[in-house]
DNA sequence: CTCTGTGAAAACATTCACAGCG
DNA sequence: CGCTGTGAATGTTTTCACAGAG
């Protein structure tokens, strides 16, 4: 089932930092949690995390808090962190190879079943556990294990040519960790992350003397397109 | 010098994605860019790119566009990209080695000049090209080295512990791979990276149908500061 | 008395639209 | 013309502040 109603861009990402955080003080066994306590833990106002959470349905209890058990199964189903997403890898240097064996990826739901290299020397080798393969597999491996998500962990030149094989293949989704920006067709998703970047932003916050509560990193997708009546 | 006067925090986002973009056309010979084109290639209308770069000074040239490599300059020093860079990673797990044998940073100008590993028995094998070192070491290193930036590359059980060890060393700022939020004081920068966050975001975006134009991934700092006058 | 959910207000960010330069 | 820089208008997100539940 598509989108229900408009979800404001900045509380999506709220939504992830809430999830990590209510998991990881259910693990602690707490049973409950008031917004201000979750707000203060991630630096945010109560009044804040209790919008957001109200985006989806009345998940609190008045006078009592939410219920951090019942707020994390609801969030899973929102965010789909319900459903099995299959991932494969593209690109078996240093990064993709630390994500193949990153297993906090395993643990959280996200099986990487599929590395592959353009390179045809990688083939067969072993990375992380996983077999690398060529990329003339790409589309039939992608098909055969149900794949739905991809990460490009390619060089800049290589990536929206990867994007495209991906999507053509039938992943849902991207993940992008070269450092420019990839087009998808719409209704693909997409997320970028650049190291850089990320370095530059600090390097922008030490510099400027800036407060930043909350600057990101890097990331895009179908932007809201710039379309001009530039002729009339 | 620190803050002029107040950027708007997306617009600190885009500043490297202009850079990023510049630096590229300007290695493929472009000497000028309008507003539209670089908004159309990075998704953002051009009054949006215009107002941006508006906010640091004039760079502009009426019916001409903006010198490129001017800008890339500009856009570098504003940035603090014009200074010199020195970084060091702890945690010499697959991500920090990943980090380590980055080469695109050492190619922008972060030097990552050490790396640390809590584990003795990682000490003295080699990162990337650099010997590991044992925490012990940090704080002389840190001092010697003149290093101002850190990477947080640990499990999250450890990451504040180091967080704080590399500001008591005297880091400006702190990049962190570790999936929870970092406090540092005042004056001292952060930016965080969730690689598991980047995909729930992913997976949000297509479960839930969302266009999303320019999601972030992770990121935390100095947060603007739950305070509540709860008490009158 | 504590804590949620939520309209209404305030703050913030983006887009429009145009004067003016080259 | 084409294009910048920028006030004014619009749209979006956050904060306030309070009614009502437990």
């Amino acid at each position: 089932m598509p989108h229900r109603k408009s979800i404001p861009k900045p509380a999506a990402r709220r939504l992830s930092l809430y999830l990590r955080e209510l998991a990881s003080r259910l693990e602690q066994g707490e049973a409950t949690v008031s917004s201000k306590s979750l707000g203060r833990t991630l630096g945010l106002t109560d009044a804040q995390v209790r919008k957001d959470l109200a985006l989806f349905g009345q998940f609190g209890h008045p006078g009592r808090g939410y219920g951090i058990s019942d707020l994390v199964d609801s969030l899973r189903k929102i965010m789909g962190r319900d459903r099995d997403w299959r991932v494969c890898v593209v690109g078996a240097g240093n990064i993709g190879r630390a994500l193949v064996s990153y297993d906090r990826f395993r643990r959280e739901g996200f099986d990487i079943v599929a590395v592959f290299d353009a390179n045809p020397a990688m083939a067969g080798k072993d990375a992380g556990g996983l077999k690398i393969r060529p990329m003339t597999e790409l589309a039939k491996v992608v098909a055969d294990e149900r794949i739905n998500l991809g990460i490009i962990a390619v060089p800049r030149d290589g990536a929206q040519q990867v994007a495209d094989a991906l999507v053509a293949a039938g992943v849902h989704g991207i993940l992008n960790f070269a450092p420019r920006r990839i087009e998808v067709r719409e209704g693909i998703g997409i997320v970028s992350v650049d190291f850089t970047v990320a370095l530059e932003q600090l390097a922008f916050q030490v510099a400027f003397g800036h407060d930043g509560s909350d600057l990101g990193d890097a990331s895009a997708s179908h932007p809201p397109d710039a379309e001009a009546p530039t002729h009339g």
